[in-house]
DNA sequence: TTGACCCTCAAGGTCTACTTGACGGCCGCG
DNA sequence: CGCGGCCGTCAAGTAGACCTTGAGGGTCAA
């Protein structure tokens, strides 16, 4: 319940490279400096330097580590999926949690910019969704999605059928039209400041800047949306008493 | 046990290899017919042949190869484990049925509108989250943050915690300052339009019915949540090409 | 019979996730 | 101050997972 605060500066709990090894290699023998460093590398962790260039782990840092050791050990998650989950907030820091109901829920990558390019006929699209042709249509003339039309059909690919769904779910609420338009602008603006700052290297003609570009795109985009939906969890509270 | 093949009907839907790429390039576009073979050779398929050699895949083995590809796009699992849950009946074959209630229970990262509970203090949320006492300064001077005084020490809910987590790794990124007033305005003015929606509800004198809005307000908020996420990929695919 | 499809098997490619080694600097203790 | 034990970077190498390719040849249905 009451959150004990203590008043004098414990700080100073840093540790060194490999005292964190040592102290994890009980839960987690496959660790290593060098297997450290390289997490370091891959945009993982960031942990502070002393001036002389070591590397000082804060407590946090030190969960954060388990917490990534774990995603991999346990859940067989590939690097960058757990940079996307951590950044997004979306990992339990949490260990000895009770019961989790569903062992594993479905985490479909949610920030997978380049798409994966699946397809999807109109009428499954609106099976899958419960959407009605008319909300499809109104969508289209809004911009919001596109489809592509191919040999006389048009076809949706996942994130345009999970857009419809989640309209469609909004509309039960009375939510619709053009106040669509009110999430659509700000998406929009959004993507603009994103591009923004990563214009100079999505446009690069080198490949590999531009692949390093996307990831932060996807990087930005996960934390963004995290920040999105706490901020509206802070104005809805207010609202909620 | 004999594979006596009746003449009866109700059965003989086997397809051949590539019937059953092109079946599944819509659902999985980087399937191949080596892909399969290779799956095979792993030990995840066996079709029954012809007696010249050729596959033949009854429907149960299509389905059981949608699911491996599934748990291995969607679950990130590698092969070796997707044979042992295969192997262990652990893996659910069912994904298009069509009698789920409520369209789809949203359980993504949760949306406690209620109850903020554990408070923490300046000291122990730099700590945690890196960031830096004149960002939270800044926060709170952009009215993002409130933090709550008591006695001379400022403490921080749960929310503002993971939003100065989030700013902090924004700012990574080089997105800050005025930049993060995107973000806040447009977080504001989805709350205004939510309120506008449950407003006579929310003001409710029935309790009952107050506690209702508040639900719905918690189901709104993660739908439009995930909504925005759609939208923004949405816009980022078409950035990033 | 013919052309589209399928077979196996060996070799090779690409990607992720590290490890190794060379060379050198930092840190604290006596 | 100097010594031994850690720590730093960087380039190169390794191992395994997951496929693809290509050669050489057989099967199937019209």
């Amino acid at each position: 319940m009451s959150t004990e605060v203590q008043e004098s500066p414990p700080r100073q709990k840093a540790l060194t490279i490999g005292a964190v090894c040592k102290q994890l290699e009980r839960e987690f023998p496959d660790i290593s400096i060098s297997k450290i460093r390289y997490l370091e590398d891959q945009k993982l962790l960031a942990p502070r330097r002393t001036a002389g260039g070591y590397r000082l782990y804060s407590p946090g840092d030190v969960q954060r580590l388990r917490t990534i050791l774990r995603l991999q050990r346990d859940e067989f998650l590939p690097l960058r999926v757990i940079r996307q989950e951590l950044a997004a907030g979306r990992a339990d820091p949490e260990v000895a949690d009770k019961a989790t109901p569903e062992p594993r829920a479905l985490r479909r990558s949610s920030v997978a910019v380049r798409g994966p390019g699946a397809l999807y006929g109109l009428d499954e699209v609106l099976e899958d969704t419960g959407a009605d042709r008319a909300l499809v249509k109104e969508l289209e003339d809004y911009g919001v999605i596109k489809g592509e039309r191919r040999d006389g059909e048009v076809y949706y690919d996942d994130t345009e059928r999970e857009i419809i769904r989640a309209v469609t779910e909004l509309k039960r609420f009375g939510v619709g039209g053009r106040n669509l338009r009110v999430f659509r602008t700000s998406a929009d603006r959004e993507a603009a400041l994103l591009e923004q700052i990563l214009a100079p290297a999505l446009r690069s003609r080198n490949p590999e800047r531009r692949k390093e570009a996307v990831e932060a795109l996807e990087n930005l985009a996960a934390i963004a949306s995290h920040l999105k939906h706490l901020l509206l969890i802070r104005d809805l509270r207010k609202l909620a008493r």
